[in-house]
DNA sequence: CTGTTAGCGCCTTCAG
DNA sequence: CTGAAGGCGCTAACAG
């Protein structure tokens, strides 16, 4: 007797296998295990019990289709191998993690048409949210959001447009800070450099030239800009290319640290004394830049709490507590490290 | 008469809509889109045209429960922020990117109890593959794994006990080359490093150990291993331990170009003079390794090519034309830069 | 090559 | 606090 096979499959334990061993119906184990509130505590308790013990999974799958929203939060970001950007996933991560919603990234490479793409596709699969990591939505992306059907976060500069709560940093103002700390230590024809970093490229540069014009040193042709992604090898490169086209460049400013690494390399192959005859000061922070030999004067950014707090944001949007405008300056350090300690030329 | 708002919601595009506008019915449609050979060239003209006029967009989740196939490929990995693990992923990505397949992560972060759980979680959501990116899954997760319902590559050391298909390269024999290059040079006394990488630890210790033992300078207090994340930060901090611990230390084999990075500097800062005084082996290449002053002598791993190969084998596999045991050595290259290129002392 | 018939596993009503 | 119906959108499995 073979019988019974109806279901061909290997048994997967499904909701009413559940219901059924505990005596119940299946609705029931439902509610027991998403709105604790609405059973009993100690039938509850027998289902739970039973859960654990016949080791029943929930079928996501289902659960996306009958209730309209997947549990997933997507996250958009420009790309997933740059360090920075890490650090504020893994803090988003950790504050998600257990809070019973997935995590579904999207990396749009730095390119427009595939994030109206991606975001497109996301919100076909009905999220619970969507976090736009280090990018901020525009164009097509922008309006498909104005009335999504799910709470949005970004991180970006906290004057960016925004299609939902906004968390990040004053951009343009750090930039400038850093500027103005290497003119105040006396470097004076401070070169700019950049890659492709994610996104905030323009308001560096705004407040570069800002804090170059106060001083009444600006000039358009300090300000080197490289399509390629921002690495010590770019950075290595572009600092040959500065000497070549800034007469007596004294100093410069990276956007990122891995730019300030490479220019300090390269000054240390040269044979530039930095920061007697070069000034370097990076953007982020990362960990080698303190140990670097001289240190590198940077940005710091608590990236980790920025993505803790953003998915804290998040959480609560779910819940409808947020208001959609709310923007967060989350604030920066400047850390003048060895890289931009020289003295003031005397009389200057 | 407002009648006929049976569906309450703002009208989402679905396939029997689609199938209604063209006149067909809908397992035509699902066909066009996913068989194109099943369905006459014209209607699926047709078809395409209509999917792409109403913006219709696949509901994954349903399909999901129908097919038993989420299309969703599972990436474990044991963590999300170590640079060459990115460069694999990078690789499993662009190859993925197009196919149809979409990209699940799992952050095990180390924990051997997580991956159980993440990986029972995936298997739930019927996916369509698991690629284990630095991980070898073990314990409970290997014999879940045993008639997983889906193919499985895991990129790891080509001698690890495998589920699936194994590609990755010979990490003892890596580690042997490295060490004995050390010591071609003159390098006595080299201690070895590692700080909290993706696993591998073993076995680089392994090949470490051989070499050194051939040589008959083997000791044990000389390997240092630490439970913090690599980093430079602790390649700093270990080169003093280093130092406090191994009287005479000459060298120092470090598990990854971060730590040998950290070394490195901490070596400027004390004025010890690489290569002269001291050798240091990365592992990884990352691209600072190149650019540091003096170069860093490493073992490069074609990391990103290994993530498009490790795809490759998974789309094979879907198509059930990989035999579950292969394995691929993809190999590796010892950079012999300036770090290790110290003159063997006369009469060594 | 195309259509029909039945669900996939769960959750939303709406009743008690 | 619990249950009974019905359907979410799509796709196997057969038919024609």
């Amino acid at each position: 007797m073979k019988g019974r096979q109806t279901r061909g499959d290997k048994s997967r334990v499904t909701l009413s296998d559940v219901a059924r061993a505990v005596g119940v119906s299946a609705i029931t184990v439902s509610r027991a295990l998403r709105a604790p509130g609405r059973v009993s505590p100690d039938l509850r308790a027998r289902i739970l019990e039973a859960v654990e013990r016949m080791g029943y999974v929930p079928d996501l799958a289902a659960r996306a289709l009958a209730s309209r929203d997947s549990g997933v939060i997507g996250l958009i970001m420009p790309t997933l191998t740059y360090l920075p950007l890490l650090d504020v996933m893994t803090g988003i991560e950790d504050r998600l993690c257990g809070s019973g919603f997935g995590v579904q990234y999207a990396n749009t490479r730095f390119d427009q048409a595939i994030m109206d793409q991606q975001v497109r596709m996301l919100l076909a699969q009905r999220p619970s949210g969507l976090i736009f990591v280090g990018v901020a939505p525009t164009g097509e992306t922008l309006t498909r959001l104005r009335d999504a059907p799910c709470p949005i976060v970004q991180i970006s500069d906290v004057r960016s447009e925004g299609a939902g709560a906004v968390i990040g940093i004053d951009t343009e103002l750090a930039s400038r800070m850093a500027t103005r700390h290497m003119l105040d230590k006396g470097y004076r024809r401070v070169a700019l450099i950049d890659g492709r970093p994610p996104g905030r490229g323009l308001l560096r540069r705004e407040g570069y030239e800002n804090a170059m014009r106060e001083a009444g040193l600006y000039n358009p042709g300090w300000e080197v800009l490289d399509d390629a992604p921002s690495s010590v090898i770019l950075g290595s490169r572009l600092l040959r290319h500065i000497l070549d086209t800034v007469p007596g460049a004294d100093g410069v400013l990276c956007h990122n640290d891995d730019l300030a690494l490479g220019i300090l390399f390269e000054c240390q192959r040269l044979g530039i004394r930095v920061p007697q005859d070069f000034g370097i000061c990076g953007f982020n922070d990362l960990d080698y830049a303190a140990m670097a030999q001289p240190s590198l004067t940077s940005v710091h950014v608590p990236r980790y709490d920025l993505g803790k707090q953003a998915a804290e944001m998040m959480i609560r949007a779910m819940r409808g507590t947020v208001p959609r405008g709310e923007v967060v300056d989350i604030g920066f350090t400047l850390f003048e490290r060895q890289s931009t300690q020289r003295d003031r030329p005397a009389g200057d």
